[in-house]
DNA sequence: ACCCTAACGCGAAATCGCTCGCGTTAGTGT
DNA sequence: ACACTAACGCGAGCGATTTCGCGTTAGGGT
């Protein structure tokens, strides 16, 4: 995202080029942590950040491209736990997305960029590549646990691991409510008696009709 | 959001005002499903639909405002189940979710309306309503459930509610894949599992040791 | 220390989205 | 059938956003 026009022969990063970076990135983010993107305009930008507003426009285009930076910035927020136990680290985990997320800027932040992403199809891009990196990640940890003999051999750790962040984007985007501990529990046990009752095993989802019994059964229509 | 400035001193609103009304209502229809929100313009809108463009700025004021209208248009698409068994009602419910958004024009028609939100709180404040009617109507489901007896008589039921919806918006909004039936199938059986679980229960998540066992705990601090 | 040019500052110009005033059309009540 | 006026069509006009061309500043390589 950061090139909008092709860079001439040679690329610059280093000194004034870096500065210039900094300055505005810091003040996307006060103006967003304040007024949220609503409130957020190239114009306010320019004159927080002091650089001049065809600069910004050269070098980001629009602020959907300003936004989707600042996401990249705020890739290694989120520490991925490892305790030797995968229940705990579901619930260290869901209390630190709870923590990260209950403060304004990161959930402003979040909302900015899901925005971002419906208008325009590169911050979409952006916002989809982030979030599967960060899913293929975070899954290393159930594939631990798989090893340690946790959890059933054919869990998906990519879906276990949507489990334990979808929660929280929906009470952000959809219900707009606070995120709160509570949630963050709530979430941890959730995710952690589903994936026991292997809700996301590979190959179809397994319905329970007793608590605690794993087994597959073929799919039904409606 | 209908009534952009104050109506006069009266109100009309049948034939040619409902006829305008639906042939906007049908061009924004038509120009989301197409080229989704970002494609999405007053102009275009008003070349599709032959309607004048500031008749359409008198009414609706923006862009957002007319996907405000979309949305509750569309407010009883999905109709709750009532088989008399809560696991089979959420299935049934998951499914009816999971069919509902695996076709483009509602999943476009959500991503437009976050996507408004983010910029106009007008907007948001419909979209939060919204689903907070949507989510207290839904609750009864849960609450049929728990006067049955199958689940502990504490579970909150918009907290189960919001669990079966969460892990489709994540899927359009985050993730940016496919809504397909694998999903609500994982949902449906996660959420029975969380809910027998005791995850929902008011006054704190109740962390499980095994499967199927149900009581309370004090939060931990991490 | 020097050159080269990427990146920035600056103001003007073009473009775009949106609003306004006025005349016309067509519901609605009598 | 008639009168009244809400709602619409139309085009001009206004303000805000975005771009452009040119001169200046300051990295990075020799």
């Amino acid at each position: 995202m950061t090139p909008a026009h092709q860079p001439p022969g040679e690329i610059r990063p280093g000194g004034r080029t870096a500065r210039t970076r900094a300055a505005v990135l810091a003040a996307v983010q006060h103006e967003l942590s304040e007024g949220g993107f609503a409130a957020l305009s190239m114009e306010r930008i320019a004159q927080r950040s002091g650089i001049h507003l065809a600069t910004i426009y050269r070098r980001w285009r629009s602020v959907e491209g300003l936004v989707c930076e600042l996401l990249m910035e705020a890739s290694t927020a989120i520490p991925l736990p490892d305790s030797g136990n995968l229940p705990e680290d579901l619930r260290l985990l869901a209390r630190r997305i709870g923590s990260f997320y209950t403060a304004a800027p990161m959930r402003r932040l979040v909302e900015a960029v899901v925005s971002s992403a419906g208008r325009n199809s590169r911050a979409e891009t952006v916002l989809a590549d982030f979030f599967h990196d960060r899913l293929r990640m975070a899954g290393e940890l159930v594939r631990r646990g798989i090893e340690r003999g946790e959890v059933p051999p054919d869990t998906d750790p990519e879906a276990v691991m949507s489990a334990v962040g979808a929660p929280f984007y929906y009470r952000i985007l959809i219900a707009r409510g606070p995120v709160d501990a509570d949630l963050a529990e709530s979430t941890a046990t959730a995710v952690w008696a589903a994936t026991l009752a292997g809700a996301y095993r590979t190959g179809g989802a397994a319905p329970v009709a007793d608590p605690g019994v794993v087994r597959q059964r073929t799919e039904r229509t409606e």
